[in-house]
DNA sequence: CCTCACTTTCAAAGATTTTTGAAACAACTA
DNA sequence: TAGTTGTTTCAAAAATCTTTGAAAGTGAGG
């Protein structure tokens, strides 16, 4: 109550004066195509929801902030807020003489297409991976009746062999995006740009 | 009726020979691995498990015998192949002397992710970044007001093109791979292994 | 134009995922 | 310590998505 920025009710023009009626429509658009997007990609809408308003009002925000803006319950801004933490895309801010949390997004968009490249490849691509070599270690001591060609068996393991090379390809082309410099893939824009 | 591979119910060592106990689990472990990542991306578990299917068995199969293989009903079959059909992941087939369909699905795992980039690009990428320039026009024409500096609508409208702007290119990037030669992703590893 | 052998459709059932809201919890202040 | 303010948890409710199965559709032969 005693930082300025945070009077009452709406109606009066407080700091983010009047002629913000297009703002605030640009706002709610992003939120909804994010959301969307989000949960095509499986991620929960709401999630989706919290990330994009932090991003697009560049700003923290608290709890209550959220709740209202989105028309979504405590409990449910609160799980948002906690997965997006734990995926490191929103850090928690504090606000002198307010005892609330406020939230932030992080505002590098290269930054936050890292951080998801991360996430998903971790929960993902390598439990995967990991699954897709014990699967191939079910067919795998072949040799041991080789005596018996069996074409059966090996063609079913080339076609897991190519399957997991790919997959294993893809993976540390993800590694590179996400991990040294972090310029991974704008070097490799920019070298496909000049090949293509 | 008139092909001799498909022989009546189960047990009797007909062309696939005894052996294949571990090659049955092998299957059956792609396929289960296949589903489960499917639908952490967004597909449905079934459909992903039919295409995981005819990938790993490597030759087509009719509808009984993948619901019989997945236990799953005609109409679950029916649809995950018409989608499956419709992405262009799975072909249709036929056999002399026989009236059912068979379907194979595509081998080169190259082309089975170019064609998983261009839908998904198609379905959901290239939609949201059409939403989103309109999203942008709704605070564009920014020049009609400028007398009020208005730094709010500007820093929303950095924040929106800074995102259009990195989703466009990776949409490009999506087109490098799906589209010319289909050469893309690969050159795109090579330049980027050498470069790192 | 009827039948047979399949295939597709779609409303309802079932399964899964997400959201809610109220209670438990935590951290300050007086 | 009691009183406040704010946050997290989690079982149940709601919403969403997937599967089923029976009926309608299709088309090749006869």
């Amino acid at each position: 109550m005693t930082t300025p920025s945070s009077t009452g009710k709406r109606s009066s023009r407080s700091r983010p004066a009047r002629a913000s009626k297009a703002l605030r429509e640009g706002q709610n658009r992003f939120v909804s195509i994010w959301g969307e997007m989000g949960s095509s990609w499986g991620i929960p809408r709401t999630m989706a929801e919290v990330h994009a308003l932090l991003y697009i009002v560049g700003e923290p925000l608290n709890t209550d902030q959220i709740m209202e803006r989105l028309a979504i319950s405590r409990g449910s801004a609160s799980m948002s807020l906690k997965s997006l933490h734990d995926w490191g895309l929103v850090s928690r801010a504090h606000k002198r003489g307010d005892r609330k949390e406020y939230f932030r997004a992080e505002q590098d968009v290269w930054q936050v297409f890292r951080i998801i490249t991360r996430e998903r490849k971790r929960r993902e691509i390598d439990p995967v991976l990991m699954a897709l070599h014990d699967c191939r270690d079910v067919t795998g001591p072949r040799a041991a009746e080789l005596d018996n060609p069996e074409t059966d068996v090996e063609s079913h393991n080339e076609r897991l062999d190519r399957m997991i090379e790919f997959i294993e390809l893809i993976d540390s082309l993800a590694d590179q995006f996400v991990s040294p410099a972090g310029k991974g893939l704008q070097l490799a824009v920019g070298l496909l740009g000049k090949a293509v």
